[in-house]
DNA sequence: CTTGACCTTGCCCCAGGGGCAAGGTTCGAC
DNA sequence: GTCGAACCTTGCCCCTGGGGCAAGGTCAAG
C-alpha cells in the first residue's frame, strides 16, 4: 500500500496533481489509513499512469475521464485522433521554429514572400533604408485592405522594376525626399514621371491598377514622415 | 490606418488577444479615431507579429515584453534558448506519442522492461491471467518500495524461471489457487516446494534476497483476492 | 524526544485568453 | 434615408491544470 508521495514518484507526477485528479473524478479516492492518509494500491498506479500519459498528450482532463472507461474501440479511435493531434502540434512547433529564426532577420516574417523579394531587390538597387521601410509599411497596409489586390499590385510593381528607366525614376524619387520643395530638379522629375506613365500605361493590361504613386504610399503609411519635396511633386503631377 | 479586427486578421490573432497585449503593456495603445476606435499603423502590425511569434513559441508574455526592446545580442541569445526549448518540447512530444501507442497494448507502460518481459514469459508458459495480474501488481508495489531491489529480484526471478522444475511448481501454485483448502494435493505441493528451496537456496549467491513467496506477493497486492488454498499452503510452509 | 520528511485540508494565484453583456458605429443595400 | 449586419467599446466572470503557501497532524530514525 502506497502513500500519495510514493504513488506520485512512481507515476512521475506531483502529489498535487493526484489530488487534482481525485477532485475531477479521474482517479477514485483510495481508502485512508488510521491517520487519515490515502493508501493506494497497484491498480491506482496503473490507472494513474494512464491518466498521466493522456494528460501529457494534451487531452483535457474531462475527456481523459471519459476515455478511462470507454470501450476498446472508442479508445483506439481516440488514441489515433490524439496521435494525429500530436503530429499536428509537432508540425506547428517546426513552423514556429522557422518563424523564430526569422525574427532576427529581415522582413520575411511581416510581409508576403513577393513583397519580401521586392524589398530585397530594392536593397540591391541601392534604395535608402527609409524608403524600404516606407514601402514595407505601405504593403502591409495594402495587404490588410485586400490581400488579393496587394498580390496583383506587387506582381505588377515587380515587373515595372525590371524597367531600367522606372528604376531610375524610383531612385530619384527616393533621393528627392530630402530636397527643398523649391529645388529646380523637381519639375523636371515630375515631367519625366508623367511622360513615363503616359508611355507605359497603355501597355498595362491589368485594368483597375490605378497604381498608387510612391508618394501616396509613403504618406499613407507614415503621416509624420511627409516630405515637402514629395508634396510638391504630388501637386506638380496632379495639377 | 487599421481597425483592431483588420490588424488581428493580418497578424493571425484574435482582437481579444490584442487588447490583452495592450493591458500587459506589450503593444502600445494606438490613437483613437473620433468614435473611440483604436486605429493602428503598419508598425503596430510589425510589432504584433513579433509578439505573436514569441507567444506562440511559448514565451511568457512578461518575457516577451522584455525581449521586444532588448538589444540584438540579448535577443539572439534568447532566441537560441527558446529554440532549444522548442526542440526539447518536440522530443517530449515524440516520447509522449510512443507512450500513447503503448496505452492500448500490454503492460509495458506500467512496469519496467524487465518485469514486462517476465510477464510476457508467463503468458507463454501458460500462466493464468489472474496470476499475471497479481504478479504485475506485486512488482509495481516492489518498485515503489525500492526500484533497485526490484531490479535485483526480477533478475533473479527470471533466472529461476529458466528452471523447468521451478516453472512446474509455479504453474501448480497457479492452479492451486482455486483448490479447496482440504485438497490432498496441497501437502505434497508444499513438500515439493520446500524441497526445491532447500536444494537451491544454497546455490543462490545474492544474499539478501529473502524471496517473497508467490503467495505473499499476491496477498500483499490484492487483499481481497486471497485464496483459502494458498493460505493453507502458507501455513504448511511456515509450520 | 526531537528533527525532518511526510501527510491533511483550504485558499488564493498564475497564463492566456474565451464568452457574454450592453451598448455605440459604420457601411452597403435597398 | 433607413435598415441590418458587422464592426467597435468597456467590463466582468470563466476556464484549464495545476503551483504555492498556510496551519496543522504523523511517522521513522538517530
Amino acid at each position: 500500500m502506497l502513500t500519495i508521495g510514493q504513488l506520485a514518484d512512481y507515476a512521475g507526477v506531483t502529489t498535487k496533481a493526484i489530488r487534482h485528479y481525485h477532485e475531477r473524478g479521474l482517479l477514485a479516492e483510495p481508502d485512508r489509513d488510521s491517520a487519515g492518509y490515502r493508501r493506494y494500491t497497484a491498480e491506482h498506479a496503473v490507472k494513474l499512469v494512464k491518466i498521466r500519459t493522456l494528460a501529457h498528450a494534451g487531452v483535457p482532463l474531462a475527456r481523459v475521464k471519459d476515455l478511462l472507461d470507454a470501450d476498446p474501440d472508442t479508445l483506439t479511435a481516440a488514441i489515433a485522433e490524439i496521435d494525429h493531434d500530436l503530429q499536428d502540434r509537432m508540425a506547428q512547433l517546426r513552423r514556429t521554429r522557422d518563424q523564430l529564426a526569422q525574427l532576427r532577420g529581415g522582413d520575411r516574417l511581416f510581409v508576403s514572400a513577393e513583397v519580401a523579394d521586392h524589398l530585397d531587390d530594392l536593397r540591391t538597387f541601392g534604395v535608402s533604408e527609409r524608403q524600404r521601410l516606407l514601402e514595407r509599411d505601405g504593403w502591409i497596409l495594402m495587404h490588410t485592405a485586400s490581400p488579393e489586390d496587394a498580390l496583383l499590385w506587387i506582381t505588377e510593381k515587380r515587373e515595372l522594376m525590371t524597367d531600367p528607366e522606372f528604376r531610375a525614376l524610383y531612385l530619384e524619387y527616393d533621393a528627392a525626399y530630402d530636397w527643398s520643395p523649391d529645388d529646380p530638379r523637381l519639375p523636371a522629375l515630375a515631367d519625366r514621371t508623367r511622360k513615363w506613365f503616359t508611355d507605359h500605361h497603355s501597355r498595362s493590361e491589368t485594368g483597375p491598377v490605378d497604381n498608387p504613386t510612391i508618394a501616396r504610399l509613403a504618406a499613407q503609411s507614415q503621416p509624420g514622415a511627409a516630405s515637402p519635396a514629395w508634396d510638391r511633386l504630388a501637386r506638380l503631377m496632379n495639377g
